[in-house]
DNA sequence: TTGAAAGCGCTAACAG
DNA sequence: CTGTTAGCGCTTTCAA
């Protein structure tokens, strides 16, 4: 392996002067500078993380911390983190807990804390007052992307704002009969957006004046079969059908399609369906939902966390992420 | 920050018993060491991998490189390893290409070869001479998932095998008159798996002494959107439709079951549809496919590289991954 | 502008 | 079974 004298050695100066030359750091003279740089490219020099990370205290990395990759909305963000990351010449360091809550304490104690990160990505988890407590005495930044959690800031849609606007929109093509697909908190884990959405939902209808009916509110766990399996039943067995559902989630969305069609209820002609995402498939599905853009939600706040670590002042509270919605065919005015 | 020497104070011991102790190593007694645990743990000490890394020479971390995260087999691929790797007390890496190959060389140099890993896995990847030489020199053990590699062995199924096994099965049914939707190297990269797939196929067709018409091979970029595009510009273009469509992943026949839909052609009644993965929508899609497990493949093959770096014998030829026929909706015999 | 030297926190011989 | 002693490769004062 070539270190850091060999470089030194190469050009005659000090390993202090290498250090200095590629690090772009000043008080180094231009010519030494070429040279080292040159040295350094011919030699296929590269620094070791764990020898610079140990004297400057510093890794160069950056963890992110989610329930579970295999699923459209983290592993996007985890994309945008990624992005941001590579271009600052950090590297990311993934925990997941894989779908569930198990080995959650291992991650925190063996992994999370072992001084590997500078800084440290939430997604979508509440972490408990202990873990908070460990990352502060860790003083790594932290920022939680895709759900508000208590007591730490976080970046994410205005998601009251987005269900209201998904909910409105169906008011205004003339729906009055709106049922709900709601995602839930699985995991093993306590995931807050479930529940905003809920209640943003309630809160809207009853703006409205609209009834709410319990057998109109349909759980799908965020997940596309689960939600198929769900507003099959609930289509099948209600004594009036919604003209109308709001889906919290665009996979769930698919599934109310996809129970649509094997039913035989057209869309949008019986049924309106509207979801929230924009997940890659709800173009092609031809799903009208609200769009919102998970990976630049975790580029900016990867950005907010490496721009802390630059030492500029945190930004406290980030300003929500922007959402809009978008029109396809599977919206419509109500059958008359 | 709490450090070893701390434990070792309140232990009345050496750091270096405190390390043997923490590690597990022997030649520590029983008594000295469950004092040192007990101190380790009330002090909430957690050691520094920096530090025991610049040591030790081993990071307790691995890479992965793979072309883009948001996609399913990829994330799925990477939940494996993730969860093999926690599961040792390794640490997982993500240098991931976002789709491009632009800042590859940059990937390489900056992060790979940072002495930061321990081992790499490479997903479905070409990796240059030069890079396979860097990973040479870093003497770090490497493995393919999810696609031969030339010079690398591999985890992945029996791509030829599996092609075979779906396109048979839609000759079984009767069928003659069979399309494919091809997959493609997007991303910037080399990629073999299509041209695999696509070499399968033809050979498949040629035992059987079936045709093969140009007009039925269309080019759906592994994405749902691109495909569903291109089948309904085939179905609607060709002088005769196929009767059947081999897809060379799920996403794309996805897309060829909502081209059917949007053209009216039903499915399985007028066309069967057949895909490769049994993708997590398969199923609620209704989609007849050859189930592979990529979570599996991926903690296997992370599990090769752990042994090896536990000093076991690599394993130089990994078998094939096994692959199974799911028959769901989509496939029938063709209408007489 | 440069170099010497002292660590960063841990592990790994080698003694005892 | 335990302690002492060198480093691992880099950064960072402090001098020159």
């Amino acid at each position: 392996m070539v270190i850091i004298e060999d470089v030194a050695a190469a050009t005659r100066v000090s390993t202090a002067t290498v250090s200095r030359a590629l690090r772009g750091l000043p008080g180094v003279s231009d010519g030494t500078r070429a040279r080292v740089l040159l040295a350094a490219q011919q030699l296929g020099y590269v620094p070791s993380s764990a020898a610079s990370g140990l004297a400057s205290g510093r890794t160069m990395a950056m963890g992110v911390l989610l329930p579970l990759i295999e699923r459209w909305y983290f592993s996007a963000v985890l994309e945008g983190v990624d992005r941001q990351l590579r271009s600052a010449g950090y590297d990311l360091i993934v925990f997941s807990l894989g779908g569930t809550g198990i080995n959650r304490e291992r991650v925190f104690h063996r992994s999370i804390l072992r001084k590997r990160i500078d800084a440290l990505l939430v997604m979508c988890m509440e972490i408990t007052t202990e873990e908070h407590l460990s990352l502060r005495e860790l003083e790594s930044p932290t920022i939680v992307v895709g759900g508000s959690v208590q007591g730490v800031r976080h970046v994410s849609i205005d998601d009251d704002a987005a269900v209201c606007e998904a909910v409105e929109y169906l008011i205004s093509l003339g729906h009055t009969k709106i049922a709900h697909l709601r995602g839930g908190g699985s995991y093993g884990l306590y995931f807050e957006v479930p529940r905003i959405r809920e209640e943003a939902f309630l809160k809207t209808m009853a703006k409205h004046g609209l009834p709410v009916r319990e057998e109109w509110s349909v759980f799908g766990d965020f997940r596309f079969k689960e939600a198929k399996t769900a507003v099959i039943e609930m289509l099948s067995q209600v004594t009036e059908r919604p003209t109308a559902i709001f889906c919290s989630s665009d996979e769930m969305a698919f599934g109310a399609l996809m129970a649509a069609a094997s039913l035989g209820v057209t869309v949008p002609g019986e049924l309106s369906i509207i979801g929230i995402d924009d997940h890659e498939f709800a173009d092609p599905m031809g799903l009208t939902t609200i769009r919102q853009d998970p990976g630049e939600q975790g580029a900016y706040a990867a950005g907010l966390l490496l721009a802390e670590l630059e030492g500029m002042q945190p930004v406290v509270c980030p300003p929500p992420q922007p959402h809009t919605l978008i029109r396809r065919g599977s919206t419509a005015p109500p059958p008359r």
